[in-house]
DNA sequence: TAATTTTATTTGTAGTACATAAGTACTATA
DNA sequence: TATAGTACTTATGTACTACAAATAAAATTA
């Protein structure tokens, strides 16, 4: 057996520090006692004395809580509970260099998968001006011959597809996985060519149906799918 | 203006924090020297000093950090850089009690996206084994009359179809999303019912092709994509 | 040379002190 | 009586000190 499957057996006892225990006591405070947005929180005080630890410790926890979003300050007034930002803390942590090489596949085909399931959702919430300005992103896709300006198309592109849907965390999340989808298709020296174009695809938008989008849509990303391991 | 819209366009004014701060800089940092996993970071003191705060306020901000799993801290060692737990810290932030409904209203639809998009990988990496495990669900689904059971039975075909894609990233971000799903569908008393059921779904997996099955799932997940908005 | 002990260094925790913001109660004035 | 202003109180934010705990590195001993 070898060292690495050893260790993903025999995971390490981490020997968890208070700031860790403390942040998960509290989390399940927040969901034992069913707390909902806006309600209030003891202070650090009476938290660090009932969980037995310096006000330090609890801090650290606490600032954890608030990078999420999961809390609000106030002096005098202490601690609420907020609406979190769901993808606030994923952006954080998006950075290739930090990330294992099946990481980053998997979110390769993350976003292939993604982009193959929007049909349905384009075709309910796609209008006119939608088409016109999809339109417009191709019809000037001809006039590029920049490597660099290619690249910002098809980001435009793939982006405004996203904007349709109307799902805002859909969008933020693929602006976010953009970036890694690059790094990918660079560092693998991938050539994409695909038998169907951007305008292709508006085309179907436009005038198809929704079954013929699905088909053309991974047509125009099977140059990526055929690169994926069995 | 509704106080929600006023809300939208008026930002609040941020008092970051200094904690906020040193959080923003050693990320800044992390990103700009181009480090690595494995590279050691300067000590406490060290950046303390350097970022003219106390080293309570950079404990916090590394706490932080050392949460989404970008750092690790040893005794005497110092602190390295680490591969981060992509998923960790959207797990945190998941409690629908805390979300607000267009977010929990654009996870469904999320999920939605997902499960259509699966086929491509379903197709590229299923093996027989598979198949039968999901036909053994299946054929399990016919004894039970129990709603709790039948839910478990959805988890688990559900969860088996993400398994197949041998993707874990996809497969821990679904099991993420289920419990919402659930919510959602408890919450607002919709009943599913579709003409394509999983145990035609596995027959398509079986014998039939890519496209079939795109359609079978759009198909057996109509009833949701129905009363999605426009 | 190898085993053992000591030392030094770095993170982890606790506690105190004070700054800062902001709600609350009280007071003075019209 | 109403209102503006003031003092007080309280909770978070920041800084500093001290020490515990772990452990890598150096020094010592067998």
């Amino acid at each position: 057996m070898s060292a690495s499957e050893l260790m993903n057996d025999l995971k390490p006892i981490s020997v968890n520090t208070r700031a860790d225990m403390v942040e998960l006591r509290l989390r399940e405070y927040l969901n034992k006692k069913e707390l909902k947005t806006g309600d209030v929180l003891p202070t650090e005080m009476e938290l660090a004395e009932a969980l037995g630890v310096s006000r330090n410790v609890l801090r650290e926890a606490l600032s954890r809580l608030r990078m999420l979003g999961l809390i609000e300050s106030k002096k005098k007034r202490g601690m609420i509970l907020t609406n979190p930002d769901i993808l606030g803390s994923f952006e954080r942590v998006l950075n290739p260099l930090l990330m294992d090489t099946s990481t980053l596949q998997n979110l390769f085909e993350l976003r292939l998968v993604l982009e193959s399931g929007l049909a349905d959702l384009l075709f309910i919430r796609k209008t006119d001006k939608d088409i016109k300005e999809l339109q417009a992103i191709v019809d000037n896709e001809k006039f590029i011959d920049d490597d660099v300006f290619r690249v910002n198309s098809e980001i435009a592109f793939h982006g405004k597809l996203y904007e349709i849907t109307g799902n805002d965390t859909l969008k933020r999340f693929q602006i976010m996985l953009l970036p890694l989808f690059d790094y990918v298709l660079k560092n693998e020296n991938r050539s994409v060519k695909s038998n169907v174009s951007h305008g292709d695809l508006v085309k179907i938008l436009k005038d198809g149906t929704k079954e013929d989008f699905v088909i053309g849509m991974r047509e125009h990303l099977r140059p990526h799918f055929e690169l994926l391991k069995k």
